[in-house]
DNA sequence: TATTGTTATACTCTATAACTATA
DNA sequence: TATAGTTATAGAGTATAACAATA
């Protein structure tokens, strides 16, 4: 690309490259544990909000309801989480299944190490600028800490 | 979400929602010009490299050819783009058509004007800062300057 | 009326694999 | 053999709209 583009200068552009850069490789290292990084986000939101219902997982994650619902049919159907009473007979609490409690860990220990590796160009100080920056730009999701 | 989770600390999440934040209302404003985000990366870089073929497109967009194809089709079918003869008789040479290069300017406001919302929680030191932290977890996709 | 989940449907983006023409 | 483009097909992710049950 010719140096100087204006692209160079967009940070939507900019972070199109470096979020594509970042799951390339967890992507396929993930495939083989039956998960894809977005599910993972979810897999992780439900362990760490257990009882959480599905419309707030897909505030969490950005997505509306029916998103949400294909995700968690996913989780389901692999048995990585399950779908328990919640506390009215509308809603469901999610809750992980004992063999995702298990699985997670191979998991997280995939995006773990593809953390590490994707910011191995960065010193520490840097790391969490580049959080605190991401931070910034990122839009409140309207979710609160309970479910 | 619970606060503390170790999924605010993972680069890889933060950037995915960093990056649909920062799509998300720019998509919606391309729509009525018939544009999507991908789409117009893609019309950019065909403005900023005239001549350049379909397989270097895809590399610059990290797909692959049969991907930049499809985008490329899509440019043409609007036209927005042209395919015209390339270097050799089996290469195209992609360039804006009339059309597109008097409408690529309306759409160019609109991802301007989201850029500027998007950062304006940061200062211009946080901008650059993160444009070069950012770079530097991003692959090089491999692209010479020329075609 | 509002909320939760659900279903049906469709669109965008991307990939793989096999093919043709040209180099 | 290698490269550029093409085609067919498929899968992931997301959205809208309409619906039922419950609040």
């Amino acid at each position: 690309m010719k140096r100087g583009s204006e692209l160079n200068e967009l940070i939507g552009y900019r972070l199109q490259l470096a979020y594509s850069t970042a799951i390339e490789d967890v992507r396929v290292k993930l495939e083989p544990l039956g998960i894809t990084p977005p599910k993972l986000i979810a897999l992780i939101l439900i362990r760490d909000n257990p009882g959480c219902g599905q419309t707030w997982l897909g505030n969490a994650l950005r997505v509306n309801r029916s998103s949400a619902m294909k995700i968690v049919n996913e989780l389901v159907k692999r048995d990585l989480i399950e779908r328990r009473a919640g506390r009215d007979l509308r809603s469901n609490a999610l809750h992980l299944s004992k063999n995702g409690a298990v699985r997670i860990h191979a998991m997280l220990d995939v995006v773990r190490e593809a953390d590490t590796r994707i910011t191995q160009r960065l010193s520490s100080a840097d790391r969490s600028t580049l959080l605190r920056l991401l931070n910034a730009i990122t839009a409140d999701p309207g979710v609160a800490q309970e479910n």
